[in-house]
DNA sequence: CATGAATGAGACTTCATTCAT
DNA sequence: TATGAATGAAGTCTCATTCAT
């Protein structure tokens, strides 16, 4: 007469239940947006019922937030820890870091939380502040201190660090939130590979556009 | 016979009209999305009542999607124009159209368009040939036919162009997404002057990062 | 300085505007129902704009009474008085009023206020008892006078005057009713022609179905 | 790991909601007419939310067909299986079907069905030709099919079929649709029984109006 | 008189959320 | 736990009616 206890395979669907809805609130978030997402969607994705969901999250709303602050927390001291213990030159950190990067987030299904964020923080403003602690800051440190590192070890010029940290950062974060929107759509513009990408932009950045020549003075027939 | 035609200034009020409601609802698209906005309050703050909205746009998509068009209609040929005739070198050209776009575009309003466009993209399809048409496409080849202007001229490097099209272009459109999303909310994060921003990127470009010393032809191989 | 008085022709125009809206209303109505025709479309139909229909009828509903009332007016008193002044068989009699019926009403524009009552009837209930009033009663009593003026001249036979009625009226109203149906679709069906439906069931009530033989009984070949 | 099956009362109740909710459509488009029916009147009047309606219908308007679909099918098959077995004499039969018919469907709530058909078939263009073809057709082919029946084994006379058919059927469907007009507003008119109506109709068509005198071979040209 | 821009109550419909099973 | 039928607040859109011109 006791109910009889709940299969292994069962309790671990259980468990996983939570992450499924998660994943499936975070592709449905990036494609369609928070409004525009029904939370039955999300549940049939899940492969649950409606009142499924709401068992585990109390409402939509925070199913959004922990939708957010899962793949955000996921974001952060990934790199840092690389940073930290690396040897080599800044200029092979940089774009070890950009490459790392966008294999770890940009490429992957999380890369869509920037879209979300976005998006949506005007409307969930505790998540501004979240963001801003959680991401930017940290994220903005690494890259900063890399290129602070580099000026250091008399490997870069003197830059303005901040405004050169955003330079770094945008071209791919920017890509991550292309391949979420237009990207997404079959309609062809130019195509930018993010490999190249990142290489291209660490070589602009190291080496500049600017042709050498002129300033070596010349060998022509010297004065 | 003839119908009396209307006075003066109600005729002012109709033309006047679909303009306050575009501009109204762009400020709100941008600010909540296209769902969460409700169509009342885009007439309320366009200071009409519910039903005069639709005296002009027959539904919200129809509304939404006049805003994109209206707002990136004002993007388009306004750069190229300028590097038509433009006579200097051409690091003062990629200059003069960063600077230009971001007073003319950026910094202002419509600078929202694009978190717009970047959000509701893959629930408007239509949007997404429109957005590559009208936008993406000019302005990649304004920057990337600056840079092929360079090169030629013997100005810059060779270097692969839709990558460093990217690269130049990323930091602003991100800067002006920024300034929308996080940026809108009261939160102190890194701070990055826009107008900076452009100087340090193009210096950067053209400079590089990496010490002159290679340049100094190569004393390699020396102790 | 005083307004020119109103050319002739306006005047006109002025004074049929009444008739020339009612018209369009009856159309309306009759065609999709009070509910769903637009007071906009009467107007415009009429000729003129939404706000001089208000100018003639406070709303929409005293428009629809108005319509209803105006075309049931000119139903009555028409049959009457050639009945009153007949001097044929009331067979005949008979024949002529339904003829005259179904020329001046049934096959008319106003063959649609049949359609209209019955549908709205019970939406408008002071309806009810005017046309109880100033239609089937007179109506009712027409063609029962005339049955009975029948069966005084020892023309008919007894019948009961009430059924034998309804069985003469039901089936003109009722073409009537399918004229501005189902017959008003692209649609086929069985055709009646409404003259040899009058003829045919003036013919059937007058001889009966039956064949007469059985009871003269047979000049067959006798057995 | 199937899911829970639902309760029987819970299936019960979900099995039933249909028909619940087409009844009390049924009523109320009859009643008022299917623009003035609000959707929330409908859900209310069967018991349920507004909600629920669009559990099991799409649209009003897909309610409205389905409201007139089902209903109209229960009209069909009815009597040509009465006729098909039918012995006696056509006169008899003819009588037995429209007792049966007023019966089954005149009396009963079903024949609102014909107000609402006549009322929305313009706005329903679908419709004509499903009511036609579903209703239309085989009724007219059933009373049709008697009245040859009868001419051809002599009983009657041979009349024009299609507007002998017509004039049989019409006054009963219109008793029917007086009944949800003018009908059920609480006014007096003449009054007809449907059950008289039925008898003397029959007797009016089979034995004629005419005294039989002009049977007896004309004494004509007599003084 | 006539117009048509403007209004806002009200209708249709959606969907987050609840809860009996 | 899980389900999914049911709810009803809220949003989109319509249209009868008004009124400044």
């Amino acid at each position: 007469m006791s109910p009889p206890s709940p299969s292994p395979v069962r309790r671990r669907r259980k468990q996983a239940r939570p992450q499924e809805l998660l994943n499936a609130a975070l592709e449905l978030f990036v494609e369609k947006g928070f409004s525009a997402t029904r939370s039955e969607e999300v549940a049939t994705r899940a492969g649950v019922s409606k009142g499924t969901l709401y068992l585990y999250f109390p409402s939509k709303e925070e199913l959004f937030k922990a939708v957010v602050r899962t793949n955000l927390a996921s974001l952060i001291a990934e790199g840092q820890h690389i940073a930290d213990q690396f040897e080599g030159s800044s200029a092979q950190l940089l774009r070890l870091l950009m490459h790392t990067w966008w294999q770890r987030v940009g490429d992957t299904h999380a890369g869509g939380i920037f879209k979300i964020v976005i998006t949506e923080v005007r409307n969930f403003p505790e998540l501004a502040q979240f963001y801003t602690d959680e991401v930017i800051v940290p994220a903005h440190r690494l890259i900063s201190g890399t290129l602070r590192r580099g000026i250091e070890r008399g490997e870069f010029r003197a830059v303005p660090l901040d405004e050169a940290t955003h330079t770094l950062i945008a071209p791919l974060l920017f890509q991550a939130l292309h391949k979420h929107s237009v990207g997404a759509c079959p309609v062809l513009g130019p195509d930018v590979s993010p490999t190249r990408l990142i290489d291209t932009q660490i070589d602009l950045m190291l080496h500049g556009l600017e042709q050498r020549a002129p300033r070596n003075p010349p060998r022509r027939k010297a004065p």
